[in-house]
DNA sequence: CCCATCGACTTAACGGTGTTAAGTATACGA
DNA sequence: TCGTATACTTAACACCGTTAAGTCGATGGG
């Protein structure tokens, strides 16, 4: 036979079409920005082909997303691996993950920005399983490694790295959001901030 | 004559109808999820008449926003008079960021969050004069305070505050946008939060 | 080999959005 | 009293995400 295997190879082929279309496009405008229409326009087939494949357009980001995502878990254990010093681990997974907002700034704002999460009517984003909790994940264990080894103090882990991961979104969201604000520079802010943060854990 | 007075004051009436209006619905709904159609209908006219007084719809929302942020600049200006120490005085103007934050949260959206400041085809929010803009600088004169009594060590006010803002608003936008997330307790991320950056500071 | 079926895809439409152009009615000053 | 300026409305434009219905060609069974 083998009909039926090349018809889904083919099928596949057309849901990834879509998927790059719609990554270009969401990447380089904004999702808001970025009409059904125009991602049917991209790939030559008519808005509602799309729906054959995605279930409406927020599933195609959240694919998108999980995808782009899922580089950012991969950059953060690979750190976890090869930076043997608990400390500079931190610090290091603190500056790859501002880096790696500034540079998927569309991404980024999907995902941690602009959701709807909770909100009567709003699609919630699945945070289980996900690989923003996977990046999460890996901060909360650069934090219990630094306990462990003494290096800052707390009692409570999880409370250490909340607070820890929302002052480096605030940091990443607000570069990303208010660019034309008179900033004091991006490198030195990163540095700043990580620094005061880290010493303020040791105490 | 007072025929024109009187017009005038009709005029400005309606236009705080249409205020009062947007902000129950923007508040209670989202900027996102009213329309204009839904604004118009609640004062009972027809939504074009909204077009005769602002000129769009981002028009009405910055002028409530302007009007709520107000609110904060009068608190932290406050605090600033009634908190003789410095160090307690930043402490207790961070509280009542996050605090505001997290009591307008619609508004903080929009101002802090949403915007699509500096994109191509983005209203640009202006900053300069805001009440955004007083409310920051309300933080970097306490910064400036704390420096000059010694209480924290900086070489640049201007790069502390905005480190230090940064992290307040990551905080506020998190415990907004992600609601659902398992957060270990609002007061505590709170005071782990501004507690660590203060240690951070004095080093 | 023909025909029915099924799957992929399209066309047309629904109900909504922010906004504008054109039209109406009324209250006013001369 | 009349003409005009003002306040407001109606109708429309160009979009949006999404769905229902229809077309058309490839496929597999008899």
């Amino acid at each position: 036979m083998g009909t039926k295997e090349r018809r889904e190879r083919e099928k596949e082929n057309l849901r990834r079409e879509i998927l790059d279309a719609a990554r270009e496009l969401f990447v380089t405008e904004g999702y808001e920005k970025v009409s059904m229409r125009r991602i049917a326009d991209r790939i030559e087939y008519s808005p509602t082909t799309i729906y054959l494949y995605f279930e409406d357009k927020a599933a195609i980001l959240t694919e998108i997303c999980e995808e782009t995502f899922a580089k950012l878990a991969r950059r953060l254990e690979l750190i976890r691996k090869k930076q043997p010093d608990p400390l500079e681990r931190l610090r290091e997974g603190c500056r790859a993950y501002i880096d790696f907002g500034l540079r998927h700034p569309n991404h980024y704002r999907v995902v941690f920005i602009d959701p709807i999460h909770g909100k009567p009517g709003g699609q919630d984003y699945v945070y289980e399983g996900s690989m923003g909790e996977r990046a999460f994940g890996f901060l909360r264990l650069s934090v219990e490694d630094c306990a462990a080894a003494e290096d800052i103090r707390t009692d409570d882990p999880e409370l250490t790295s909340q607070v820890l991961w929302a002052s480096l979104h605030g940091l990443t969201s607000l570069l990303i959001t208010l660019r034309e604000f008179p900033w004091a520079g991006k490198q030195r802010l990163i540095d700043h901030l990580i620094g005061t943060l880290i010493d303020g854990l040791r105490r």
